[in-house]
DNA sequence: ACTTTGACTATAA
DNA sequence: GTTATAGCCAAAG
């Protein structure tokens, strides 16, 4: 899956949506993870603008289980409500302190592990 | 075609 | 533990 050839420039968002997708409820990663399983270590910050993009899609993408390295909930005030964020991922059982995941370590979930082939 | 930007990260102090 | 700095790279302006 990991496909360092993107022919079409679209497919590196393509891939990105499709990670997101996969993982689990309940779990987090982070974007740099993302980046690394495609083949694009150091496109963190690209895989962020993608899930900035991510609006424009037909099918949901569930962002808010995608935050930065630390836990942290960066990109909250992207969603449609500040606390939006927040309330999805404490719904699925994950709880958050000021904006920060607690007991992160527990809910990363790395596709560089869990994909790897 | 060039410059700026950013939902990032690693490193240094 | 913290803050500052510098790489990073694709999309937007």
């Amino acid at each position: 899956m990991p496909n360092k050839n993107y022919s079409n420039q679209s497919d590196f968002f393509e891939q990105v949506y499709q990670v997101v997708k996969l993982i689990p409820e309940g779990r987090v990663t982070s974007y740099g993870a993302i980046g690394a399983f495609l083949g694009a270590a150091r496109s963190a910050r690209v895989v962020g603008w993608a899930m900035n993009n991510a609006h424009s899609l037909s099918s949901p993408v569930p962002a808010h289980r995608v935050v930065n390295r630390n836990g942290l909930l960066t990109g909250k005030a992207h969603f449609s409500t500040p606390s939006r964020m927040q309330e999805l991922l404490e719904s699925e059982g994950i709880k958050i302190d000021t904006d920060k995941i607690v007991d992160f370590k527990h809910h990363f979930w790395d596709p560089v592990e869990e994909l790897k082939l």
